[in-house]
DNA sequence: ACGGGATATTGACATTCGTCGATATAGGCG
DNA sequence: CGCCTATATCGACGAATGTCAATATCCCGT
């Protein structure tokens, strides 16, 4: 499970100025890490991408396996990830589990990246 | 070695709009994923932090092991890693090499997060 | 041409990651 | 209550990753 001290990805962006504008401390680089390693695969880019273009920037995981032609549990891992990291949230309803977007999470790592 | 067809993330910058606006062909994905892999390692951060922060935005290879506290080896296999994504580019000089950030690439990897 | 310093490459190793099948859990419905 | 459907967890496996020591390569000065 590896169960490392989740560091949400806003507070993440709150650190720090963008990278090229000073030298990132260790700690620093290693959340940014963290979170961009949670983004780092083509699944999961596609995952919040379809949330991202659904009503309301929701999606029911049911809808979602088809879409990426993966397994149900692999998906099922790589959504837990992504929530994980702070850029998906999950909620039960009856049956089902929707994800949504966190708002402004994508936007905090774009943020960190830009050479502005 | 693994010569796999290396992307220039510019021009994976260049394919397509925002990932909140529609959703990621899997081609798409595969790419930004590549690129984001370059990206997600705390070392490779620093690396790429240290380059912009020098002068010209460019550094000399012997002063980036020191300041990550790798052996020369690692240090040389994560700024090779930046290399082949797009995000450095390489020049000898003499005994040294220089490692110089490529202009627009940063971003262009930041503008894909955006949700704008 | 030779020696030395800077960098890259190789080979090995432990760790992490992505994936699946099998199974567990949990909630709605008859 | 008992089934069915949706989702999560577990256990296993191969592939990829980060690291280092040892070695090769390349370039300069003598």
């Amino acid at each position: 499970m590896s169960t490392i001290t989740l560091i949400p990805v806003t507070d993440v962006a709150a650190c720090c100025a963008p990278l090229t504008r000073e030298t990132l401390s260790p700690e620093n680089a290693d959340g940014l890490a963290r979170s961009l390693k949670a983004l780092a695969d083509p699944t999961r880019l596609r995952l919040i991408s379809i949330v991202a273009a659904s009503e309301g920037k929701e999606a029911c995981a049911c809808d979602l396996t088809e879409p990426v032609g993966l397994s149900q549990p692999t998906v099922s891992h790589h959504l837990k990830v992504l929530v994980d990291a702070g850029f998906l949230t999950r909620t039960q309803r009856g049956t089902w589990a929707y994800f949504k977007l966190v708002p402004g999470a994508l936007d905090a790592v774009s943020r960190l990246l830009i050479s502005a």
